[in-house]
DNA sequence: TTGTACGCGTTATCAC
DNA sequence: GTGATAACGCGTACAA
């Protein structure tokens, strides 16, 4: 492990000064002869040199980094939104730091600082509670950030929303307009705000149809992991099932809650559409994948991620701090899930 | 955005010098007297001090950042490496920058290039091709190495393995056992070393049974995505059934596919498992949500994130550069895509 | 126990 | 067009 070899070092092979071998290096556009150009060039690629960031980065006070913090990584929505955030950020040269805070807070907090403390000037977040206090001193002092999927009331950030309250609606709307009347709701606690979201567009919808809500809340959500959401999805349709015998349609949260759902009650010996109608929420991959084919409402994970990415580097070139907000549309996903109502039920 | 508050500020406000400020906010063990310490701990916390990583890290040649290079995300395998790598890594206050490669290589090089430059001493590899003259020099400047899930014949990278040719053995073996004996494989093409391991494990079996062993490759992998694979499963088992009308069970390359695979069998009416028994490869958590609960071989992908992170840390921490190989073990995680094949098969 | 002064690798400012 | 030289924020010999 030799030592590595700097500026200097190509300076003095190419007999010039480290100001010119930067000059060059760096694409800078100060004017520097062709001969010199070529010359530092060619020696630089010779002498195999590699650039430390660290120390443009202290003198320019730009991290080349963005960081993006969400509940975690094992959700296939919030995989998808990273995946558009890193097509952006390299198309830009920069690179993405992924936080997974689990819901808790203390990492949250611990993955803000150290986040400030590397410089990093950019930040997409999905998961911050209340800590606002640290993120507002953050920002005061040149933090940028987007906030997705959630509300934070900060007049500092911009935000990414999802029409949630209209996704509950369509989706209740569309069991409504197959004829069924007995419709129940199975979500996790109400502590986000897209969920409470999706619960109001589900109450609208059952109000405005004069139809009676059946919600059944499972209980307190610890980490999130696709089991724990299947296992929950099971259970709600147990308990539904055992109250209210009359159901002709279940509205699931997300799609794995609705996989658990059908799970449940695949094993009875219902059949679904055939004897329940069911749909989801999020529109990840694996819904097109189980029997039958999830119908569902698709919050568009990716280009969530791609617009997110792209209002941040503009907010960090640009010294434009014009702090939009932009809400996204749901789509109706129609699969195999959802039927008619039979006139016999 | 006033401008950002540094050690000197600090020293100022205390009447100390920077030196004095630098010791006690490194949690140096260098004697500083006890009123001194809290003096300048207090006066910090006031002025909301936070500490620029740039400066200490170019001084002391250490970012506290270990790069993953994967082929993506949005591979549920993959997510859950990530999800045990960041555990660790957040143990000892490193952070993780996660770069997808979606299998190209001129990415993976970019990735590795800049990785170099932000002085990132240890990377995580589960995707690279060819390229090994980069990585070789990277390597002899002081990079540290670990290559999961992926064979790289580099003397100085630790290798986390996993036995797939046994993964392969078994899954094929656990067929015959329960009385098949017209198995066919399904896979995505031999490019990868873990894809052409299962397949000899397969191959293997079927021989040592005195089997005939039915192989059925999909056309060129583009970038893997949940979608593709999946179609890919259904592909595979159209042509399967086509050409092979007697087979009693498919062995799939990984679980999405076979997911595709059931898919079509169920939607030619064949029943899972009555009919056909299938098998799938990965153990990713959405086989036990899909009908029939699929049966399959479980790679640890949680626990090889946490063993890499692990040892790339000793590597970077101590001057131990011993490069162990290390080589996981595929267990079988039965559910109900199995059965015992019927007497009048 | 505290302070002074230098260097990490780079860019920016100013002379030439 | 080129070259000294001073920062950037921090850690750390070395001196006091």
């Amino acid at each position: 492990m030799k030592k590595p070899v700097t500026i200097h070092d190509i300076a003095k092979l190419a007999n010039a000064s480290s100001a010119t071998v930067s000059r060059v290096l760096s694409n800078s556009n100060y004017p520097v002869s062709a001969a010199m150009r070529e010359k530092i060039t060619r020696i630089a690629k010779e002498a195999n040199y590699i650039p430390n960031m660290l120390g443009k980065q202290l003198k320019t006070n730009t991290s080349m980094t963005i960081g993006v913090i969400i509940p975690s990584i094992s959700n296939p929505f919030y995989s998808s939104v990273i995946l558009g955030v890193e097509e952006i950020a390299r198309e830009h040269n920069y690179h993405v730091i992924v936080c997974n805070s689990l819901q808790n807070p203390d990492f949250e907090l611990g993955y803000l600082q150290t986040m400030a403390e590397k410089q990093v000037k950019g930040i997409i977040l999905s998961s911050i509670a209340q800590n606002t206090s640290l993120l507002k001193g953050l920002l005061q002092n040149g933090m940028h950030a987007i906030a997705i999927d959630q509300r934070i009331d900060e007049e500092e950030i911009s935000q990414i929303e999802f029409n949630y309250a209209k996704g509950g609606y369509m989706a209740t709307k569309h069991l409504i307009e197959h004829g069924h009347t007995r419709i129940g709701y199975a979500t996790s606690e109400l502590d986000r705000h897209s969920r409470t979201e999706i619960h109001q567009g589900y109450l609208k919808a059952m109000s405005e149809a004069g139809l009676k809500p059946v919600v059944e809340i499972s209980g307190a959500g610890k980490v999130f992991s696709s089991s724990n959401e299947f296992d929950s999805g099971k259970q709600l349709a147990d308990k539904m099932l055992e109250r209210h015998k009359d159901l002709t349609a279940i509205f699931a949260c997300n799609d794995v809650m609705a996989f658990g759902v059908i799970h449940t009650l695949t094993s009875r010996g219902l059949r679904v559409p055939d004897d329940l109608s069911v749909i989801g929420f999020d529109g990840i991959e694996y819904g097109q994948m189980i029997h039958p084919p999830l119908t569902t409402i698709k919050q568009p994970d990716y280009e969530m991620g791609i617009l997110a990415c792209k209002l941040l580097l503009d907010k960090l070139q640009d010294k434009d701090s014009s702090h939009l907000s932009v809400m996204l549309q749901p789509r109706l996903v129609e699969r195999a899930s959802v039927t008619t109502r039979q006139a016999g039920d």
